[in-house]
DNA sequence: CTAATATGTTAGAGTCTTCTAACAAATATT
DNA sequence: AATATTTGTTAGAAGACTCTAACATATTAG
């Protein structure tokens, strides 16, 4: 028989307006009409009238020519799919062997599958991860981002002082790697330096003065402020 | 971006009709639009037309009137489907902790993913299992089912021992019979006594010295020769 | 402030998948 | 064989998602 989505649900087309939305919205409440169609790769006329079924289902706020932004079950609704696009991504690498390049494309087809315990074992098997390897939040089985979501290092700016909290990934070659700059987790950081050319850093921690790190290892390397 | 599949791909729907199609030919060749539209419980006129447009694609053979067949590129289609529906299956239970009972609505979904890098990880991490979790076979990755080795219970004679490799089908009714009686795959079993009556077999197994199963459940256990 | 530009909306149409109602062909029954 | 029943087909329509063309409103620049 052929499986459908219950009624009540959204459909993918219509997850993806919402997954799509979410993203603009970081940062900001409201987002234009043609931000989103630029985002979906799609026109604007076909996105005005996907905003006002939206409405209709009350997922989005949306008044003629103003801009728009998601309700709050809107928010939520879109929260767990970016929940089951990131754990899936994370459980790919860590538990499939994937590289990080290989993911998105699988995760953005999984993301819409119907099954809470399907991620939520992924989530269980992975010992409930916070944040993925970029260092965005995963959302939790309500929908809510943890308050104290790490950052990447990368994100920061000379003079910032930090704490390592959390790593992007777990390759053995990568924990060698930072065992042998004898850098570990809890360890304070001091952003002394950044090289504009190829956005690598120069840090001070422990009694290493002055350390360089790529930019690529400093975007899993995830931190909380500190002081 | 909306991610949309390829012109040449099979939409989920198409895939359905296939994998439908593809069950119902298992032991004779030519269906019924009728059968088709009962398996996949959408009308017979819509059944009609869809046979139509997969004819005009090279999936089906067609004549009005006439039953339908796959073609053998049709035939091929289908069994990359349900190759990815069995791995997804098998994977849930032997990876993931599924039970048997809970994988056949995810892996519904599942199998329409469009990343045969995935379903060959799985088969990978899976060591090439031959069949799913109900026993069913796996088609490879050319869409080839490997000649079975396993034969049925009931064709075997008193005294034979042999082991549960595989199961004839898969409805969560039989399923949680064989449950209640604590047989599952891999088990030995060793055939006590044959009821010339009604053909029903008296087996021994594991802790259980007598169990008796009736011809019908027999015919479902496929089992390899032990010893 | 008015004109030019950017952004948003409406109208109308096309594809895909589905339906029901009405009709045609094939098969089974008497 | 003639009729009844089952099976298959055609026609027409609806909903979801998309488009382009034309028009309306907002915003920006002179």
């Amino acid at each position: 028989m052929l499986s459908q989505r219950r009624k009540d649900m959204a459909s993918q087309t219509e997850e993806n307006y919402l997954k799509a939305l979410y993203s603009l919205s970081v940062g900001k409440i409201e987002v234009n009409i043609s931000e989103l169609s630029a985002a979906l790769n799609v026109s604007n006329p076909t996105v005005n009238s996907m905003v006002k079924n939206l409405k209709t289902k009350g997922l989005v706020k949306y008044e003629k020519y103003k801009p728009l932004s998601l309700t709050e079950k809107g928010r939520k609704a879109a929260a767990l799919i970016v929940r089951k696009h990131r754990l899936t991504e994370m459980f790919l690498v860590e538990k499939m062997g994937f590289g990080w390049e290989e993911v998105h494309e699988i995760a953005e087809q999984l993301e819409h599958v119907n099954s809470s315990k399907l991620f939520d074992r992924m989530d269980e098997l992975m010992d409930f991860p916070l944040v993925d390897p970029h260092g965005s939040p995963i959302p939790d089985r309500n929908g809510n981002i943890s308050e104290s979501a790490y950052e990447p290092l990368s994100k920061f700016s000379v003079g910032r002082k930090v704490k390592l909290a959390a790593l992007g990934h777990s390759s053995t070659e990568f924990l060698k790697y930072l065992n042998s700059r004898e850098l570990s987790l809890g360890t304070e950081i001091e952003i002394k330096s950044i090289e504009p050319y190829d956005g690598s850093m120069v840090l001070s921690y422990q009694n290493h003065a002055s350390e360089t790190f790529t930019k690529a290892v400093c975007e899993s390397l995830l931190v909380e402020r500190v002081g």
